[in-house]
This record gives C-alpha cells, sequence and structure tokens, in this order.
RNA sequence: GCGGUCAUCGUCUAUCGGUAAGACAUCGGUUUGUGGUACCGAGAAGCUGGGUUCAACUCCCAGUGACCGCCCCA
C-alpha cells in the first residue's frame, strides 16, 4: 500500500510541468433526485412489495422484469413526441457505442417491445404482466417526485372486452387499500379510439380557436401539438376556458361509447365508487378509450396522484406488432409510502429474532459460531453480538433487542458440552447439554406461542 | 425548464464576526461470569468553492442538494 502510493506520488512529480490533474473531489451524496432506501423505511417497501405480488399471482399476473435502459426511440415513438415525458424528462445520453439511449421513463413501452420480441402474442389471452422496479425522469424534485422512482406496474394484452377495464380499476383499488390507505379516489374518462377523437380534436381546437386570447402561452402552443391537454391546464384563465369546452365523453363513436358505459356498469358493479373527470386525459400519446387515476384522500390539503393507467389498443401495431387491445396502469412506490404514513398504516414486520447467543472467553467465542449456524439450520432466529467481550454488555444487547431466551457459553460450559439457557422475562436459567439445545429452544418458543420460522 | 425558502455532530435543536452548546442515539465505565434505572466518561458538526475582513460557521457571490409553488406526472 505505502509502496504504489510513493510511486504514484513519483508520477505525479514527473508529470508535474506538464499539467497536474485535477483531483474531483468525493461527493458523499448522490446525484440529485435520487435517495437510498435506509433500512429502517424497508419496512414499507417490503409490505408494498409484498400487496403488489400477492395481488398480481391472485389475478393470475406473470412477473416479467426488463432492461432499464432502452433505445431513446422507443419512447419517443410510443409516448409521443410531443409530451412532456419525451420533450423534456427523459435521462438520455449517448452510449461509447453512439447509441442514443435513456433510462426507462415508464415500463409500459419496454413490455410491448418484450412482448412483440418474444412473440407472446401465441399465448392465451389475455396476457397479463407485472413488473416492479426503478425508473427515470429527468425533473425537478419534490416530495413524492424524483428522478429515480419505483413503480408496481400492470399490463394485460389481448382482451378488448371493458370488463378488462374494471378488473384493472379493481387490482389497483385493492393493493391501495390492502397498504391501508383507505380513503381514495378513482377518477375516469373516456378519450376515444382514433376515428372519433378525431373529430372530436378537430372540434376542441376550434374551439380552442374562438377562445385563444384567453389561453396562457403553453396552451397556445400545446392546443395544435396536443390540445387534449390544455383541458388540463392548471391556469385559471384557462381552466375557465376549458369547463366550457366540448367534452370527448359527448362526442365518443358508438363503439367507444358502448365500451365506457359497459365499464360503469361494471364499477357499479364491483361497488367501486369513482367520479367521471372529464378533464382527465393523461400525459402519453398512446392512450385510446379508458383512461384512470387513484388519488389520495388528502384530509391534510396534499393532494397526489397515486397512480394511472388506461387502454392502448392500437400501441403494439403501431410498434410493429399484430394488432392487439391493451391496457394497464401503474402506481407509485414512493407515493404510496408516503402516504402509509399519512394515514400511519402499518408496514410489514419482520420476524425478529427471539434468541440471543452470548459468549464468553477466547474458547467459547470459537465455538459459538457453529453454534449460531447449527440453530440458523434448524430454523431458529439468533441474534449476537460476537464482537462483544463482556457478559454484561452482551446481555444488554439482549435485554434491548427483547428476546425470550439467552444462550450463555462460557469457558465452563464449552469444555463441559453445556449451553445455559437463561430466560429473559424470569431471569431463571438452566444448564443443557448443546445436543439437546435445539429441540429445548424450539419446545420453549412454541410453547410461548411462538412461530418458528423455517428457511 | 421557471420562481421561492432553506443547509450546524448519526438525528433534532441552540449560539456567535474572535475557543461552536445541549438533547436523543452510539460506545465505554460504576471491581470477579448476568440485563433495568441512576450516575460518570468518550467519540461525533459548520455542504463545496470563491470573496470581504486582522479574523467568517456567521456577511457577500457562485455551485450542489433538499423542500415549496408552477409545469407535469408516479
Amino acid at each position: 500500500m505505502a509502496k504504489s502510493q510513493s510511486k504514484t506520488v513519483k508520477k505525479t512529480r514527473t508529470k508535474s510541468k506538464i499539467e497536474r490533474a485535477p483531483v474531483e473531489p468525493l461527493v458523499l451524496q448522490p446525484l440529485r433526485g435520487m435517495k437510498d432506501i435506509l433500512p429502517t423505511d424497508q419496512p414499507y417497501w417490503d409490505q408494498a412489495r409484498r400487496v403488489t405480488e400477492r395481488l398480481a399471482r391472485d389475478y393470475g399476473f406473470s412477473r416479467i422484469d426488463i432492461p432499464l435502459v432502452e433505445y431513446a426511440n422507443l419512447f419517443e415513438r410510443s409516448i409521443g413526441e410531443g409530451t412532456d415525458i419525451v420533450e423534456k424528462e427523459m435521462y438520455a445520453f449517448t452510449t461509447k457505442g453512439n447509441d442514443k439511449v435513456v433510462l426507462r421513463p415508464e415500463f409500459t413501452a419496454g413490455i410491448c417491445r418484450s412482448y412483440i420480441q418474444h412473440g407472446m402474442s401465441v399465448l392465451a389471452k389475455p396476457v397479463k404482466l407485472f413488473s416492479f422496479g426503478p425508473l427515470y425522469r429527468y425533473d425537478r424534485p419534490q416530495e413524492g417526485r424524483q428522478r429515480e422512482f419505483y413503480q408496481a406496474d400492470f399490463e394485460s394484452f389481448g382482451e378488448i372486452d371493458p370488463i378488462l377495464d374494471a378488473q384493472m380499476i379493481q387490482i389497483a383499488s385493492r393493493i391501495v387499500q390492502s397498504l391501508g390507505i383507505k380513503s381514495v379516489q378513482i377518477q375516469v374518462n373516456s378519450i376515444g379510439c382514433p376515428v372519433c377523437r378525431k373529430d372530436y380534436r378537430a372540434l376542441l381546437v376550434s374551439y380552442l380557436e374562438s377562445k385563444k386570447n384567453k389561453l396562457c402561452q403553453d396552451c397556445k402552443r400545446r392546443m395544435y401539438v396536443n390540445p387534449l391537454r390544455v383541458l388540463d391546464c392548471k391556469e385559471d384563465k384557462c381552466a375557465q376556458v376549458a369547463a366550457a369546452a366540448p367534452q370527448s365523453v359527448d362526442h365518443l363513436c358508438d363503439d367507444c361509447r358502448n365500451h365506457f358505459k359497459t365499464l360503469l356498469e361494471y364499477l357499479d358493479e364491483l361497488d367501486l365508487p369513482y367520479i367521471i373527470n372529464p378533464r382527465l386525459v393523461r400525459g402519453l400519446d398512446y392512450y385510446t378509450k379508458t383512461v384512470f387515476e387513484i388519488w389520495s384522500g388528502s384530509e391534510d390539503g396534499r393532494k397526489s396522484s397515486l397512480g394511472g393507467g388506461g387502454r392502448y389498443d392500437k400501441l403494439i401495431k403501431t410498434m410493429g406488432g399484430e394488432d392487439t387491445p391493451a391496457i394497464g396502469f401503474a402506481l407509485g412506490i414512493e407515493r404510496l409510502i408516503l402516504e402509509m404514513k399519512r394515514v400511519q398504516a402499518k408496514p410489514y414486520k419482520a420476524p425478529k429474532p427471539k434468541v440471543f447467543l452470548a459468549q464468553l472467553g477466547a474458547l467459547a467465542k470459537k465455538k459459538s459460531l457453529r453454534l449460531f449456524s447449527e440453530m440458523e439450520r434448524n430454523g431458529i432466529l439468533v441474534a449476537e453480538s460476537f464482537g462483544r467481550g463482556s457478559l454484561k454488555s452482551q446481555l444488554k444487547v439482549a435485554n434491548r433487542l427483547g428476546v425470550e431466551i439467552t444462550l450463555i457459553l462460557g469457558q465452563k460450559e464449552t469444555l463441559d458440552g453445556t449451553v445455559i439457557v437463561k430466560n429473559m422475562s424470569t431471569g431463571v436459567q438452566e444448564t443443557v447439554s448443546t445436543d439437546k439445545m435445539v429441540d429445548l429452544i424450539k419446545k420453549k418458543l412454541k410453547a410461548d406461542n411462538v412461530v418458528v420460522y423455517h428457511s
């Protein structure tokens, strides 16, 4: 080590006349908008993962994992060139091989790519897939809005029936409720198919043109690029214009209107309360017919969208696959967890060790490693503090951990092939031979109605 | 991408243009191989880079980050 250091110094010295390479300081923080998920937060993440995985399984979804990085044009073509995600939120860069790539901003495009590539259209329909992982959007962070964030994503391919739409909304709602978030609002809307949307769009544009001078700068531009999004503008003056604007639900073709009507009937049947939000349009181009979002109840004022989704019946074909109707949605994990904390929902409680192994002296210390492993193999969770020497400090740790039994292994016990089993609540202790130890502990834990976990 | 607020031990919070204080947490001790409380002790901080000044954690500028509002979304 010292040798290589002096070598480095020499090198620098010989180089110093030419140019000394500036040493970048080590930045001890993550990139903007990214954060560590610390052990203290993991119980919430565990809960989010467990609930989504269980419901995915219950509703027949298979897990799929796709790469974090894809070609940029996969998203440009599917999400749409005029959208905010593509226009300004892509976490994009060029590789050494000169490929233009992005860190995935959403799941749908990548899953569709995989669906087409692997010929999943031959599978029994509907093909139901779910995923869980990080997404990246290069925008300005705020609480519940990071550059790296996680979603649970559900996609279903090959079924046009609106019962699928209802079921997807049901799953989303079930996940949120199962996490202990009771008061949520489901918003639904239909933005029609390419055919009726075209007519509606023309109608909307001509209406917006007549009110042009009452719109904000952004919307004056947006009305031609993506007029539906004007309806979503939060500017007061635009909202006023939007309120009187023609609504897509009033201009659906027969097929789309029936689809929407049937969906609402299904939702009524499921007793899922919803509100129709004619201004819900969502920021991605590929949606057709049904779109929906789930909003938190938010008694303390803050409202945030926990997730959303919709139908994208034309996307697979647009991307080069066979004509396949599809619907999907995603939930934002960080937002779910923020909401869980707000409503004091219970996180997942991992099983905690009920046994502590204390050791005293060099010989016992050596022996304790094997003892620990023996118990682990028998499904007994054991805590220890092998680095500590004194029995007193080890018992302190045991006490703090709240274990029921502490095993004490000293010099004497090691030589006798025994171990002291101490009941931490009564203080009573007995000496048993090590070969009977596992059975005895199991019996004691079981007697206390304590589950013994098996690996 | 635009506007605003903020930045001190691991956490929370003081103070000051001239030695940075406390609480919680952590670790150790209060005589031998037994936990709690109490008591004692230890370690631990001015985001980074410039400037003003005899002197900067403090004032100024820039950067970085967090948060808030907008945009948008999850």
